[in-house]
RNA sequence: GGGGAGGUACCCAAGUGGCCAAAGGGGGCAGACUGUAAAUCUGCUGGCGAACGCCUUCAGAGGUUCAAAUCCUCUCCUCCCCA
């Protein structure tokens, strides 16, 4: 290893991950020479991570597989206190409760991405409340608080972007608690480097400060850029909302269509960042992407990559074979065992079998395609919604039998891309 | 404490007694085109109803009027200027 770089180092270079960090060669010196721990935080703000975690936890991921020890902070402390980066106004706290039942289930989520068991740098799980919860005002204001100038503070993006609107005093002090997380990973796990989003940066720093000051240690640092698309929308939302990496808030199929939705513009751009394929094939892709755009061959693999990664396999497959049905057109030729198998996790209703007979508005306002009954007359008669793959016209139009499939299955459709099953049951 | 300007639908914003379910823009949804793209063009965008229509809505509560987003009273909130 060269004392002027680090495989990892260079990884994220060539992928663009890279916005600051400790100066490079020092950084890579200090990976070269010895397996070290770095953490990211993750504040539980909700019962679940979103796809806006999932560049910290791929960078992670990365760490660890070359041969480094990722240390996965929970923010149960940080998460009373609320991060004023990025934020407009003041956050709501949360409930001491929910931010101990999130920070649980955040836990069960990560294992996706780092491994709890993988010998000498097997992935650490730590939660800040371990420390946080028990600090008492005046130590801290005495040993933490005194390496702190207010002036240095207040001139922080995060803070400053505040001071016109107005910030509280226990969000300013999230700052400290960062800090301290940084120095505290550092005495207790021998933790050296801390990694986030751009907007971390002004509490990276801090933390290397003070673990500067109070140990006389050197820590570093190093952020990742905050992922926007080409059209300036954030990341992490799609049409219906945020998605989520929790199967169950966000269903593999849907995290599958939102990654093959990415425009052409960014998915090159997008391969590197959240895929681990060697450099060599994204590239070539790039090319796909170029010469052959309509393959959208650069997207397929970009949802495959990340729905695999996120959902494993099986997940996969099941996006996969339901996307396969869904988009293909005809569903009609398959047999009850195939819709079966392909619809297994698609968005489902169940139906009696006496509505039969049912106007189609209703139908489609029950399994949620339609706003409201207006608005899925409109649907109807606009050509929007289409049964198994064929366009129905006329606001009037029932459920009728022949559009149920083997299985009870019917397959409703509004616009191009938007999909629901409906399934009858026996009486 | 004094003076002024405001709060309208998802967002911005027009509307100052009836023609207002409320202009325009953005966003969203859909159609055409296409590659489950971008751009563009078109339609729709409070609810119920097949429809005449009915119901709920213009910060909140009362009131005037045949009729109120629009006028009056009180309350709450936001912003600006002066002290």
């Amino acid at each position: 290893m060269s004392a002027r770089s680090h495989p990892f180092l260079e990884d994220l270079a060539a992928r663009e991950l890279i916005v600051d960090s400790t100066p490079r060669e020092e950084l890579a010196a200090h990976l070269g020479e010895a397996r070290r721990s770095a953490y990211i935080g993750f504040d539980p703000t909700a019962d679940s991570l979103h796809v806006g975690n999932l560049l910290g936890l791929t960078l992670l991921r990365r760490l660890q597989l070359r041969d480094h020890r990722p240390i996965v902070l929970v923010g149960g402390g940080t998460g009373l206190i609320g991060d004023p980066s990025g934020r407009a106004g003041e956050r709501a706290l949360n409930e001491l409760e929910t931010v101990r039942a999130n920070a649980e289930r955040l836990k069960r989520q990560v294992s996706r991405f780092v491994d709890f068991d993988r010998g000498a740098n097997a992935a650490l799980l730590v939660d800040n409340y371990e420390w946080l919860g028990s600090v008492s005002l005046i130590p801290f204001l005495r040993d933490v608080g005194k390496h702190f100038s207010i002036n240095v503070m207040l001139a922080k993006e995060s803070v400053s972007a505040r001071l016109a609107t107005g910030i509280s005093y226990t969000e300013f002090s999230y700052q400290l608690l960062q800090a301290y997380d940084f120095r505290e990973l550092a005495r207790r796990h021998d933790c050296t480097m801390q990694m986030g989003g751009s907007d971390q940066w002004g509490n990276i720093t801090a933390g290397i400060e003070l673990i500067r000051r109070m140990d006389a240690g050197a820590a570093h640092g190093l952020t990742h850029p905050l992922v926007a698309r080409s059209d300036g929308t954030k990341m992490g939302k799609s049409e219906t909302g945020t998605v989520w990496l929790d199967a169950d808030k966000t269903s593999p199929y849907e995290m599958y269509q939102f990654w093959i939705n990415t425009p052409d513009a960014d998915v090159i751009r997008f391969l590197k960042f959240y895929t681990f394929l060697p450099l060599a094939e994204i590239v070539a892709l790039g090319e796909t992407t170029e010469h052959a755009p309509e393959k959208r061959e650069a997207q397929r693999v970009l949802a495959r990559e990340v729905t695999q990664l996120v959902h494993g396999d099986d997940g996969l497959r099941d996006a996969e074979t339901i996307t396969a049905s869904l988009f293909a057109g005809d569903v009609t030729g398959l047999s009850a065992a195939q819709l079966e198998q392909a619809f297994a996790a698609a968005p489902t209703t169940a139906l009696a079998a006496d509505d039969l007979g049912t106007p189609l508005v209703d139908v489609l306002v029950r399994v949620g395609l339609a706003e409201s009954k207006r608005r899925g007359r409109e649907l109807l008669t606009t050509g929007a919604i289409q049964v198994n793959g064929r366009k129905v016209s006329g606001a009037d139009a029932v459920l009728s039998g022949d559009a149920v499939l083997p299985g009870g299955f019917v397959v409703l459709q509004r616009g191009k891309k938007t999909f629901h099953i409906a399934r009858l049951e026996k009486k």
